[in-house]
DNA sequence: GACCTAAATGACACCGGTATCATTGGTGGT
DNA sequence: ACCACCAATGATACCGGTGTCATTTAGGTC
């Protein structure tokens, strides 16, 4: 079987192989005829032009990289997800490329990526979002990047947010509209720029409902089950322990879940407890986690529309877009009850 | 700034191109010193070679497809990490495409992939690896891929496969040694040829045992939490319910823990319970699942190994590659206790 | 030192597209 | 009818590598 490529192609229509590139490419001035009949042989011989050829010739690639390091396996899959939806529409493929975002040889590591694959643009999730070094190295290499819920705004490229800080503060206000003013919160990784708005959030609803902070409500957690089970364990050891617990992720929050199980506490009747993200776990558990959903895939699929218009270079309507967050109350919320 | 070709690298080592290339590419007929000195000049230069003039010229892409229709995205995670590591080391790249097993132009969709980026090789993954009508497709394009997990044999291309049937029946032998007769069995959808032999194992155990098989204990479910909720009220509700459930993967045998706690009946006191596949929930909830852990990445690592082997022509010592499960023990499990 | 052989190297076509610029042919104005 | 002009098309170089085959060089033999 013979290979069928551009000069089979123009051999069988007739014409120089210009003309096929031309009709390929939707290029003006080609008569309606011609290009009729370039594209009948398209069909005749199904023909597909080699990207590698197209991708020599004009120094492209039409591969967009997705860099990440995130430890719930289920946003990945998200961002993939919507990235790709993009990515097929627009003819591009997704190159995913897990990386330690605290390893030394990080930088290194992504020069190789963009060097060996030559890739068009680059997709960057937190916490690269936020990395300077990082966005230094690229704005310098000239590669198209996007940024996926950054905290610190940049000029030089676009990027897709959520607003964390009022997803947060309207949980709380959810909690407090429940009647609870013992409200504790666990805090997320403090490498990743989000764990700060949410705290944010957290601490302006309350000062905004008359409810004091309290240092002692406020544990470090690190986005892990484990760490969410020692945070909500000394929460809810307190002599005072709170009647409704935040935590910055849904696996904390099933942790204090589980923590709660182990001390009899019942849930939500005795305590409420929220979470942020809306994994699969919270779902998947009972009572069914109240959390937030952040629209992960919308965002990806936001941020590689724009990456391909920057790397197109069309112009872009605002270098920023913004997502909203939108909370889901589920059974793991009740009313407060004094003494239950 | 100069673009860093081999011709750039030619000139400044003051040797031809194609020696250049010889050095590049490890072969055979070079002297020390020129080979010594041209691997200089790279360093010097930071020369990397474009993926895209090298698969122009060789008629490869140095990408693999991964095609997968999952509905864990942890199980996608897993593979999608271990397909990695492999394809980072040989230097590969991995194009990830979900597809729907069910959907109509599925042919369409894959032949599109593979022609529009001249992909190198194909991972198959469940459901995929026992679609015979695809698999009839890839042998007759000469494309070289690797099917996982696939129960249909075959002997035209390598697959990696663990003991579903083995491991289900290690698990059903360990709720007979806690004492349990009366074991309910959750199915896994029927599209996936794993629902049969999970279920095979099972019921091999029992006989085993000289437990009788009661129809009234199979349950068919669809590996969806919802269908896992709908399997275990209908178990729970007989007039002798099971003190034992194995639902055929985490999600079912979570929500199998979600009616048990809405029922009142005490995990794993009353009922014991356990999954399938290790999935992060199964450590994430209250209590922790016994399941059992199939090598999922290590799996999809071999694959890689085997089909670059395959595109590289190498030979492959064996076509199949098997690997083992393990069964974890956690806390949803427990001796059997006569009316508790 | 002449000769032979094998290793080392280079010249050049080729992979399948796109870019540039030249050429052809048709159309409208006067 | 003639010319100017623009749309349509083609010839050819080029992108950055690899493959083929010819040529040069080095080393060993007699």
């Amino acid at each position: 079987m013979e290979k069928i490529t551009i000069n089979v192609v123009a051999k069988h229509a007739g014409v120089s192989k210009k003309t096929v590139s031309r009709v390929l490419n939707g290029e003006p001035n080609v008569s309606e005829s011609t290009r009729k009949k370039v594209q009948e042989v398209f069909d005749e011989l199904g023909y597909r032009p080699s990207p590698q050829a197209r991708g020599l010739a004009t120094n492209q690639s039409y591969l967009i990289g997705l860099v990440y390091d995130n430890p719930s396996k289920s946003y990945v899959y998200d961002v993939q997800t919507g990235a790709l939806s993009i990515c097929n529409q627009k003819g591009y493929h997704l190159l995913i490329h897990p990386a330690e975002y605290q390893n030394s040889d990080l930088v290194d590591n992504l020069t190789t990526l963009i060097n060996d694959s030559r890739l068009d643009g680059l997709v960057l999730t937190p916490p690269f979002s936020d990395m300077h070094h990082l966005i230094e190295l690229l704005d310098k290499s000239q590669l198209p990047y996007v940024r996926i819920a950054p905290t610190i705004m940049h000029d030089t490229s676009p990027s897709v947010i959520s607003n964390d800080v009022e997803a947060a503060y309207e949980m709380t206000c959810y909690l407090v509209s429940l009647g609870h003013s013992k409200i504790g919160f666990i805090k997320g990784h403090p490498d990743h720029n989000v764990s700060e708005q949410r705290l944010e959030g957290y601490q302006k609803a309350l000062t905004d409902n008359g409810i004091p902070i309290i240092p002692e409500y406020i544990k470090q957690g690190f986005f892990t089950f484990s760490s969410g089970e020692e945070c909500g364990r000394k929460l809810l050891s307190l002599t005072e322990p709170p009647t409704a617990i935040f935590a910055s992720n849904d696996y904390m929050a099933a942790a204090v879940l589980k923590v709660a199980s182990q001390k009899n506490i019942s849930v939500p009747h005795e305590l409420s407890v929220v979470g942020f993200d809306n994994a699969p776990i919270s779902s998947y558990i009972w009572p069914s986690l109240t959390t937030v959903k952040q629209p992960v895939e919308a965002m990806a699929s936001q941020a590689l529309t724009m990456l391909i218009e920057t790397i197109q270079k069309k112009p872009l309507d605002n270098i920023q877009a913004q997502m909203e967050d939108e909370l889901i109350v589920r059974d793991s919320t009740a009313p407060f009850r004094s003494s239950g």
